[in-house]
DNA sequence: GTCTATAGGGGGATAGAC
DNA sequence: GTCTATCCCCCTATAGAC
């Protein structure tokens, strides 16, 4: 069972990086957890920065390749027929969910992305940047293929506001406990409690704004 | 115009924090963003953590009073009768997202804090464990009112998602832009599509695990 | 109250032996 | 590939002059 070197040091970066954040996780507490030297960070990954990178990496191409798998086999189900918005939202948020469910690394995983969503850092944005981009293209296209009724800006905000759930669904144990006592221990559980949720905010009736924007452009801009 | 240092410092520090996050901002920046003197700070606050501590409690003793006066109002219009959901929601979350409206500095501490409440360190956790304890205990019990049939543990999951949704909404500038160019910059009409989502979301059928669990408390736990 | 100067610790990175 | 030792930088906090 004796892993090399780099995997151990991944290992320990990830849990680290989750507790403590990207500037609270230092190179030595990471090499003290791997059981490895201090130089062996800089040997195998080159930077802090380029360790982190591959932290998150290792796994989150593997998320995307699977969400795009997924909608593949919906769209060659579908015969070029537009999906239902539940099947496109089951399809994204259940891959991730799933991913949480499989293993505790996969926990930890995704709530090391959740956190890092909101992490304005240069570099870790340039290259979620990247391992996104083909993966939120198809996404949209699916989208608004199923939604044609729904303007393609306020399709934009609920999709933001569904991964705003989604993380702090993932990370619930650090976020708000103040709510009170919550079970996350039960991966299905949340995985119906969330889809019901997100389905229900997709379909609610479009805000006014949108009436207002064709009746009346020129309309005050309210402060 | 001439504001005292310790204001300055408190001012230079929200706009850091939000920038650089609670350990990428430094001493060395505020001051020299605030015009003051590196030792200012520890005169001023005792430490970091207490400066820290002090440019949240500023704005959100104030937001958090505002909250329980709406939900105050309500309650005495209703005369002793359940509020309807959706009051209780533009309650919460309007008042949120008049601060970010209200003006820039509103703005900005309203993405701080929504970056925050992803950070697990300790002593942020501890104290807005204590700033939220009186708001979160009105409104759950307003929810519980408002809502007799569903399950409190649901509800709380559902309060969750919606805050992660209304996280996301007001750091939307800095989270995945990613999904497209989208504009920010008129809070009225964030406010009305972040509303009918959210009443969307809550208002959503439940969940099938709560007829199972009903129905066969023996039943499986789902992987 | 505000400054300068500095203590004292910890950070990332690297040189060079093995 | 892995180690030790070390460089050099930046951090928070404080002592003490003004």
């Amino acid at each position: 069972m004796e892993s090399d070197t780099r995997s151990r040091i991944l290992d320990a970066a990830e849990n680290l990086l989750v507790q403590h954040g990207l500037d609270g996780t230092t190179l030595r507490m990471i090499t003290a957890a791997a059981h490895a030297n201090l130089a062996a960070v800089n040997y195998h990954f080159g930077s802090k920065e380029a360790l982190i990178e591959a932290v998150f990496r290792r796994r989150l191409t593997w998320l995307n390749e699977q969400r795009i798998a997924a909608l593949d086999a919906l769209e060659t189900a579908a015969k070029g027929a537009p999906l239902k918005p539940r099947q496109i939202v089951e399809s994204y948020f259940g891959v991730t969910i799933r991913m949480a469910a499989a293993s505790a690394e996969g926990r930890t995983f995704m709530r090391l992305l959740g956190r890092t969503y909101t992490e304005p850092s240069e570099f870790v944005r340039s290259f979620l940047a990247e391992e996104y981009a083909e993966v939120i293209a198809r996404y949209k296209a699916a989208f608004f293929k199923a939604l044609p009724d729904v303007p393609q800006e306020e399709f934009i905000w609920r999709f933001h506001f569904m991964m705003g759930a989604l993380s702090y669904a993932i990370s619930g144990a650090d976020a708000l406990r103040l709510l009170g006592p919550i079970d996350d221990t039960d991966p299905e559980a949340l995985y119906a409690r969330l889809m019901s949720f997100l389905i229900g905010g997709l379909r609610a009736p479009l805000p006014e704004i949108h009436a207002q924007a064709v009746r009346k452009p020129r309309a005050k801009r309210a402060v």
